[in-house]
DNA sequence: ATACCATTAGGTACTGAGTACCATAACGTA
DNA sequence: TACGTTATGGTACTCAGTACCTAATGGTAT
């Protein structure tokens, strides 16, 4: 009795065949180039299936994003607890997401390569740098929520949230080498607290 | 001799029933139940035309932008001048760009029937929250090069920018009423006031 | 007025994303 | 082994977006 039934090994199978064949296929012909087809053909599925898998060509690119944003919540989680009740402080609302976020980009250094693509597919394609965006926003409730639970007044926690977006958006514009993220992302907290000056 | 030739009376009046046509299909069936050939009808042009005005049918909903965008970077031109040289000092650069933003935002609350219609799509259609995160961020980057010129630092221009951007998402997701707009936009920037004591 | 050039319009035909539907194959379980 | 459930892959369709071509229209000179 296996954890994991048949089924859902070949489940996991078939979406990593079809995230590697697009991350391969993307990397050599960029995405505009590349047909979902293609993606299918190279993955040994029907391109039916594919879309069974990711609700659009442009979802495979932020296939591992459900983790790292699970992950992320979870260390967050950990870190408002312990500063629980955040209340007014942006301070402390800032602190417990900006430990999670660091932990959130150990993923990103972890897999160099396909993290220089992802980068790169971003540069040059608006329509991704868009999806990014939204998907970040849409963390970013589940951010505040957290926040809430922990004391953080809506508005404390929605702008806490917003501003070490900031942080990660900044950084990704000044960063050249992907590798670099996160000591900009540190560089860019940093700038806030001597802004906020630790007054809350 | 007319300040503007016939041709390009006909183009705005073609962009113009264009436009009208557009929303007034999405504000009858929504986004995604409209098509491009039916814009194209209503507004009596080809549908090949549609195309030559409008990059994709999403274009068509932020038509305004370009206008509002251009105001704000004059204002935000005004308004460094007279603070220059910025330098390091992210509260300088901040109070400039929430000037413009607040001239910025006099042209929504001009038109609350397209900005409800507007406010009612970006709220149901998720890609097109996803187009206008997009264009805010690629507006980031002309109001940041305007704060360069008058002497603010890389750093410091990137930070005020996406910070003055989470002030303005933090009251977009807080408002329910479209009107209501401005003054939470004036809260969350007050907020960042406190936030840093004007200490630069 | 007319002839000529540049621009704009609109039609046709094509590719590819995304959806709906269906028949079949594979898995899970008794 | 037999049966219900779930995953698969194929077909056919709609619509967005592009390429290309031809006709029409505005601008401009003679």
């Amino acid at each position: 009795m296996p954890a994991e039934s048949l089924q859902e090994r070949k489940r996991q199978r078939a979406r990593n065949a079809i995230i590697t064949a697009a991350y391969e296929l993307f990397g050599e012909h960029g995405f505009d180039d590349v047909t979902v087809t293609q993606i299918a053909e190279r993955a040994e599925v029907g391109r039916t299936t594919f879309f069974r898998y990711f609700g659009d060509k442009q979802e495979v690119v932020f296939a591992d994003d459900e983790r790292t944003i699970a992950a992320l919540i979870g260390t967050l989680r950990r870190e408002a607890e312990r500063r629980a009740p955040i209340g007014d402080s942006l301070a402390d609302a800032l602190d417990a997401i900006r430990a999670a976020t660091r932990e959130g980009l150990t993923g990103w250094t972890a897999t160099p390569q396909r993290s220089a693509v992802h980068a790169r597919l971003l540069r040059r394609h608006p329509e991704l740098m868009a999806r990014l965006l939204l998907k970040q926003q849409q963390e970013a409730t589940l951010i505040v929520d957290v926040l809430a639970e922990h004391g953080a007044t809506p508005m404390a926690a929605t702008l806490a949230t917003q501003l070490s977006l900031a942080c990660l958006y900044t950084a990704m514009q000044t960063a050249d080498d992907p590798a670099s993220l996160p000591e900009l992302v540190e560089e860019s907290f940093a700038r806030l607290d001597g802004l906020t000056g630790r007054s809350g």
